[in-house]
DNA sequence: CCGTCGATTGACACATTCTGCCATTTGGCA
DNA sequence: TGCCAAATGGCAGAATGTGTCAATCGACGG
């Protein structure tokens, strides 16, 4: 034998894969169908033809199934916030690092906003998936608190939190008014950050990108 | 009869109040003792001897009973946002309201620190109250809309999510390592939202209150 | 090709939350 | 006292998960 059983690279892994897959497709073709809350697990598996059991042995609830498309991205985003020279100032890594991680194909961006309409329209994801952005939370302030070779103060902490609501907001509206291209509606939204927040002037914070109005 | 039934003061009333008061003292009390989810709306509803059927139509959910309890403290604060005078920015506008409304007897702190305390140990709940937030974050996005006689825009409505985030975080510390009173650490958190926050400076941004350290 | 081993699966039973329904009780009020 | 509306209790049932065990399937060596 292998050294261990971890990747058992052949036949059954793949089917184990497929399986996964496409419970996942179904389900989400469900969810954007008729809803999430309207979509039982019993509907999924039946389409797959698998056992309800065997549902929960791939997604630990119906509500991972949902997140783990979505997932990772934070992670990508801590990790190259990190892997910027601590010769930008935490704006400029966040921008930098979201320009990066952010690149998305056309079918990504499907994919995206297939993900974040489940997100905006059902409570129940959306409360799963703002727990999970929390943890995401305390991986940026750490990510910015190394970067001044501190430990995550408060400060820190209401940054990364600043960060992420910045996105989230660029996201949601995003889908809720379905225009433009995210990439630069979230660039914009971040710039806000460079500013204090609470001061009335708007300060041109306009858009990088292509803003000719 | 008075123009409707829905004051039907009298003993009726009381006892619903009763019943009402009841259930929620049990289960926080089991929640505190055995945890949010080892305790079964079953165990509940067994202390005050009324039938399960019965909880339901006092809480819409189990999770809507701890919501009640930490319930309206946000509406007060947009309410009190709204109420300072145009002339005070949009940061000194917010600290005077949450100054208004954080106004905490000691028995009050108490309440607070077992919800607060139920909301950081229990995921389902955290989630949920997050949900909560996000409506409150709309309501305080609009209200510094108004200060400045303007439709909601992106800027306001991560200034509502920097500012809600900061007094989150401000009781999440407290919470966690159990120092000091609240207040304080509420409004020195609210207080860096006057710097940019994502410049590396700690710009000395330090307790209003008593920081002789 | 065969047989064994380990992992995957299906099925069944069960706990828990929450809803719909209806009969019963209880308080309010003439 | 007696009627009415509201509150309650109990029951059946849907839906999400979990534990358990036997059956199955792929991997691998002979």
């Amino acid at each position: 034998m292998t050294i261990a059983s971890v990747p058992t690279s052949g036949l059954a892994e793949r089917k184990k894969q497929r399986t996964r897959e496409e419970l996942a497709t179904a389900a989400i073709t469900f969810f954007l169908q008729r809803g999430y809350d309207a979509t039982t697990v019993e509907d999924i598996v039946a389409a797959v033809d698998v056992s309800p059991r065997t549902f929960y042995r791939y997604f630990p609830a119906k509500e991972d199934l949902v997140l783990a498309i979505g997932e990772s991205h934070n992670e990508e985003l801590v990790a190259a916030v990190r892997a910027r020279p601590a010769s930008e100032s935490p704006l400029t890594a966040v921008q930098n690092a979201i320009r990066q991680t952010q690149v998305l194909g056309p079918q990504d961006l499907d994919r995206v906003r297939s993900f974040r309409t489940l997100l905006s329209g059902t409570s129940a994801l959306r409360g799963r998936w703002l727990i999970e952005r929390q943890q995401d939370q305390q991986r940026l302030a750490a990510a910015l608190a190394d970067r001044e070779g501190k430990a995550p103060e408060v400060r820190h902490v209401l940054a990364a939190a600043a960060v992420l609501a910045a996105v989230t907001i660029a996201f949601d509206e995003w889908v809720a008014d379905g225009e433009g291209d995210p990439v630069t509606r979230v660039h914009d939204s971040v710039a806000l950050l460079a500013t204090p927040l609470l001061s009335t002037r708007p300060s041109h914070a306009g858009s990088t990108h292509g803003d000719k109005a």
